[in-house]
DNA sequence: TAGATTGTTAATCGATTAACAATC
DNA sequence: TAGATTGTTAATCGATTAACAATC
């Protein structure tokens, strides 16, 4: 099978179709069109279209797709059922937001553990999610092998523990400190939440917004 | 003077200069090339060059740039010295982790209120910011026009409140909630931070290395 | 001055859009 | 069958890269 190469663009819009599908399906809708999907999401049908194509073709001339397959077609590219597992490295603040609002499994990824460094947190459970001491870790990892880790430390923390994670076997890092871990010649993936990122680029869009409605 | 667009891909840069142009003054270098630019992002020179031309001739011509008058130049462009303020609309996990963790304050907006609908929240001051009641959100839009909202309350809660944020003046909407607010009729910035797309990207992004590396 | 590096135009590359034959 | 809509090729558009004159 020759492996085309899948822009960033495409894999970025994946889930944007997963969520759609789920919501058709939530109103009783299980027949879609390319036509249908590029109108909720705001792009265009021939997108659409190219988007599934770079994975196989999905649906059925003169029909559409059938939405319930078209959904596990794109949850099985996604990973989604691969049965991945994950470890929380820091339950500070966003830690404890991330066991206790955001549903793993509702993505396909299982959060086994927590570790922290602050006795008075580890040893707990919180959500049914056990608070590990730090120390834990890389015995944790070596042991049970998880292929994410949820890095949630404070920025001081941050490197030497993904070089740790590193070391003891991660494949991916999911990345709340707002400090950049590139490191060109580890081979490990890190998917970046930059709130300060996101947070310019909004207040880029209303200096913009601003600017241009005193011009008229 | 002409607008030129600007296109998203430079925008989603623009932070990622700030901050490089911060690290490369604490290390006390205070002048810098769009060779030394593009090699610390991995972009290519040309590429720097393009994006600051976005905004003007900010270099000298066999010198390089002033790193400090481009970082001024970049915060300007991103509106981090227009004295934005923002309030925080639930002051659950997510919110006290914001409130607690990020410094809002370090990209150029101040956050002055956070709002919350359960009574044992209200009240109280978290690292110095007023949490009040939720029912007094629209009076204190109308009085002290905050220009962003931070929307971080549960998902059923989302759009109703991204409709009372929106009647009463709000500029943008910065989105925790894992709901779009796509209201295409409304002139609202809405800045998503969605967790789940993130997480399926890595997730994606896992599968992916690993067949791969099956196949060899 | 000579060397360096910008600002900017032109060339290339890749992503999006359009078109349409295939076919359900 | 006729109508609809895909899968896929071709055309267009925009973003990135290369090149180089301007100039510090």
């Amino acid at each position: 099978m020759k492996k085309k190469h899948i822009s960033n663009n495409v894999i970025r819009r994946l889930p944007k179709y997963l969520h759609i599908f789920d919501k058709l399906m939530a109103n009783g809708i299980f027949r879609t069109s390319s036509y249908q999907i590029s109108d909720l999401l705001g792009l265009t049908a021939s997108q659409v279209r190219q988007d599934f194509n770079c994975f196989g073709a999905f649906g059925q001339q003169g029909y559409g797709y059938d939405v319930a397959a078209l959904r596990a077609q794109i949850a099985d590219i996604l990973g989604m059922n691969r049965g991945y597992t994950a470890v929380l490295v820091g339950a500070g603040n966003i830690g404890h937001a991330l066991i206790e609002d955001f549903n793993f499994s509702e993505w396909g990824v299982t959060l086994t553990r927590a570790f922290d460094g602050d006795p008075h947190i580890s040893g707990k459970d919180i959500c049914g999610i056990h608070v590990s001491p730090i120390e834990e870790l890389p015995n944790y990892l070596r042991t049970n092998r998880p292929e994410i880790a949820v890095l949630a430390l404070p920025k001081e923390a941050a490197k030497p523990s993904a070089e740790l994670l590193i070391e003891n076997g991660v494949k991916a890092i999911w990345n709340f400190t707002n400090e950049d871990l590139v490191e060109p010649e580890n081979p490990v993936i890190v998917e970046n939440i930059h709130f300060s990122d996101s947070l310019l680029a909004l207040s880029y869009f209303v200096t913009a917004a601003m600017d241009s409605k005193k011009k008229k």
